[in-house]
DNA sequence: ATAATTCATACTGAATAAATAGGAAAATGG
DNA sequence: CCATTTTCCTATTTATTCAGTATGAATTAT
């Protein structure tokens, strides 16, 4: 029941674009460098992102990727989603329709339908800039957990 | 970010128990019978739920398990928790004190903690109980989805 | 041209999950 | 007392997923 590295370097690489790139492009290496992550892992990460419209990517020297929208835009949960798959707590949830057979007769369906569902609303109740605006009403540190 | 089987068989086990032993002793042959789980996996559950209490054993032909109190006084939390081990979605919270040495700094870890939070608050509010009166309001078949 | 970058995908090693396996210990019933 | 049924203990195996490397092609600025 854990959030993988993917997903929680994710978290870290949107902020850090977020924080460092309003009107320049922040290169994979530079992210890399600050958060202590190999290159190569979140180059993977990060290709998660763009694919799905996140980031917007500039190749070439001095390119880099950037937010496609605003830090208000984008919610913990839709980072999350893409780079851990579903959020559900069993697999059955995975998928929108079918649930397994037993699924009429199952007495912990709705159990797992409820801890999916809090789940869901907290992840979606906080944005990337809420996040951001906490750290700079802290210590102003720009430098995030494992 | 997925409970496990041993978690959610475990839930299983403690509802057969719960509706099949009320003054019987519930044999783990009978259980995994009835559940399609291994004989084998099922005793490395069950001896978790012993070792905390949960259950008590009898050994011996006609031996067995039954509940050490009401359905109503065990939580999904309490079960999950020891079988699955902590619920926290991020190491570093698994241990109460310590937490990691940027712990200060880490722009994540609030939402970790409220995450943690809202699952926890959510498992410790269903009941064994609850789980079995939706079932008998249900169509009262006594059978489990995986 | 060269260097800096993203992009695509295959591969590997480590860790964890899921289950099997074998047999010891205890209790019951004949 | 013996055979059977059960729990109890713990080592081993297998499968799956996670986490990270590796290689190199495509693109663009200078």
């Amino acid at each position: 029941m854990k959030i993988s590295t993917k997903g929680r370097y994710a978290l870290r690489l949107m902020l850090d674009i977020a924080m460092h790139g309003e009107d320049t492009n922040v290169s994979i290496r530079d992210v890399a460098e600050r958060q202590d992550i190999s290159v190569k892992y979140l180059e993977q990460i990060v290709s998660m992102l763009v694919r799905v419209g996140y980031l917007r990517s500039i190749r070439g020297a001095q390119g880099g990727y950037r937010l496609s929208g605003k830090p208000s835009d984008y919610t913990v949960g839709d980072v999350l989603r893409i780079t851990e798959g579903s959020l559900a707590p069993v697999s059955c949830l995975d998928d929108k329709e079918n649930l397994c057979e037993r699924a009429n007769e199952c007495v912990t369906l709705k159990l797992w339908e409820g801890l999916y569902d809090v789940i869901n609303k907290y992840v979606d109740s906080i944005t990337l800039e809420d996040l951001i605006n906490e750290t700079v009403e802290g210590n102003g540190a720009v430098d995030f957990c494992i």
